[in-house]
DNA sequence: TGCTTATTTAAGTATTTGCTTAAGTAAGTA
DNA sequence: TACTTACTTAAGCAAATACTTAAATAAGCA
């Protein structure tokens, strides 16, 4: 970045903006780890699979092909980001292969659930 | 889809897959609501820039430009996108523009702001 | 009025994404 | 052993994304 079109207006508060970058510097690594996991629930696909999962407990890509209406490869490819960005996990059984949620993130997940059952945000915790 | 890739196993529990897809198809409008929201907040910049007008209240693209270290019209064109996206709202002040989030959506960013902080939502705190 | 400042918009581009089809793997089954 | 079945992986491609630079807009100010 050239940064030729710089703004230089007075009002600016100079010492708010060094304490942000600071902050921001600060907490690098959480904001890259958040927003990738924000990423993976910001596909239409993708959250429908989480949600499937929530409600399901666990569900082969077969079957997430049936429900979703969409190729096996393609619904592979999203689980195996999901894997990989380490919200889901899986288990197998036969040839037959099990995803569902990982524990770890679900806190971060469940409000997500409660909004697209309706249940609105600002009620949203459940002990 | 050809979907010539078919799984016939006979586990596959018919009923379930047709309840869930008709729970897909009555909530198809929030699925896309929703992901189109966690789309924004799933990109590292924007997550920053949400981050700081909470924090900060307000802020200008300019103001932005200079904490993020990035050129002016990439921070503005993230706001457009955010502010389509109805989570931001700005007012203007002489040639100033000053940024904030829109209440509506605080609730669903809320607990992202507070992973950033460290106060973790689930038990691996450390403090 | 003309010049500067703050910001947006537009056009161009490299990278990423999400599908497709085809091929590969690995666990039953005959 | 060969043939299914369930799934993954790879390659290819159209569309979306996130930046860049340059031009446009619009609000002070001299």
């Amino acid at each position: 970045m050239e940064n030729l079109n710089v703004c230089i207006r007075d009002k600016a508060n100079p010492l708010q903006i060094n304490e942000c970058r600071n902050k921001m510097a600060a907490n690098e690594d959480s904001f890259t780890q958040l927003s990738s996991i924000l990423a993976l629930t910001g596909n239409q696909v993708r959250l429908k699979i989480l949600y499937l999962l929530n409600q399901e407990k666990e569900l082969c890509p077969c079957d997430l092909s049936d429900i979703l209406g969409m190729s096996i490869p393609a619904v592979s490819q999203h689980l195996r980001k999901m894997k990989d960005g380490n919200i889901v996990e899986f288990r197998k059984e036969g040839q037959t292969i099990f995803y569902s949620l990982k524990v770890e993130h679900l806190d971060l997940l469940h409000p997500f659930f409660s909004i697209i059952n309706g249940k609105n945000l600002t009620v949203e915790r459940y002990e």
